[in-house]
DNA sequence: CATATATATTCCACTAATGGAATATAGGGG
DNA sequence: CCCCTATATTCCATTAGTGGAATATATATG
């Protein structure tokens, strides 16, 4: 239900076809709730179905004719329905936490590989979020002020992230690993079995 | 695909039932993978078929027979070969950061609730990992270093967000609003439009 | 004694989301 | 001239995930 009312806001900001949706999702809106253009194309459809927007086709030549949709009284109350439910907060789902969990289990190697990726991927994600805020940081629009507050989420998580990896990659060093009590590495174990 | 390496962590500490598995999803790898039974019943079926784990059926009274499964050593090899493989950041998705973003067209006061909501229940979510971390502290082995790490990335996205949510509503104060530009309520906006 | 909770699994209808093929053409870069 | 990219939508198979009913009994709480 949720993509439907991420459509609906970016509707609100004006009429757009399917592609136009799926262009905003990807450059802004997607840094918070992500879909393929598969999925925004249908709910779009169902929106029309509802009543939740109305579509008009406008003829184009060399390329399918676009189809325009533009919210409904109707959509603007949904929305702001919406926005007076209780939200709750989404829940952390990250396989990597996974593997960390499950660390003994797991290639530790592996794990330190992907501690360095994931401190590339949230420096460049940072610099994207750092990038959108420095556009809206002189506005002083309510409108800005709620793009630079969820930009500003981004923000700090990404650099979170870029911390926390940092310190978690020192603490699984080779050196600091070597001391530690318990640590039995699976082929040891394996062959300990086999014994 | 990443259910099934969850749950293959989970019977890497030791043969388990789906009730345990679900069990320990709830209570602590679903900090980091919330699934639900219906879910984890079916994949530990399709664990099973694929060879990663085998079944056996213990005898009760009283009770359905439990259904305990055992990871298998190409399970452990699976299990290995996941966390080889480079895993990206997963996804945000936070419809209340949809909300924030298209502020304009949605409910202010909806948006202050949430806020307050979510402070409530960021701190509840910081103190359960608090708890858990506190548990582990003394240990040095690496298999709670690496559930301690775990713990520590939550325990810092929740702090974030509390402290992110008071300035949010700080910022997003009746009184912080008032003076600013562009602020046109949308039911306003409706009479001007109906002049 | 009634009620709730814990144990333990199966099954199913449903919704959400992915991923990619198919179709058609204009315009820019090499 | 060829290839790539952008434009724009439809359709579909498949996987992932939700939510709850059904079944059966022991034990704890009030």
């Amino acid at each position: 239900m949720a993509l439907r009312y991420a459509i609906l806001v970016s509707l609100s900001e004006g009429a757009k076809s399917g592609y136009d949706v799926a262009k905003q999702f990807d450059e802004s809106i997607g840094f918070f709730w992500r879909a393929r253009h598969s999925q925004i194309y249908r709910e779009m459809g169902k929106l029309k179905d509802s009543g939740l927007a109305i579509a008009e086709e406008v003829q184009q030549s060399g390329k399918p004719n676009r189809i325009v949709f533009t919210i409904t009284d109707a959509g603007r109350e949904a929305l702001l329905q919406w926005s007076r439910e209780p939200s709750e907060p989404p829940e952390m789902k990250d396989h990597f936490l996974v593997q960390l969990y499950g660390i003994e289990s797991v290639d530790l190697d592996g794990v330190r590989q992907n501690l360095l990726r994931r401190i590339e991927r949230h420096q460049d994600r940072h610099a994207e979020y750092v990038i959108k805020h420095e556009l809206l940081e002189d506005s002083n629009s309510l409108a800005d002020l709620g793009k630079q507050l969820a930009l500003e989420v981004g923000m700090r998580w990404e650099w979170e992230w870029v911390d926390w990896c940092t310190k978690a990659l020192e603490r699984l060093a080779p050196e600091a690993i070597e001391g530690m009590t318990n640590v039995v590495p699976f082929k040891q174990r394996e062959k300990k079995h086999a014994e």
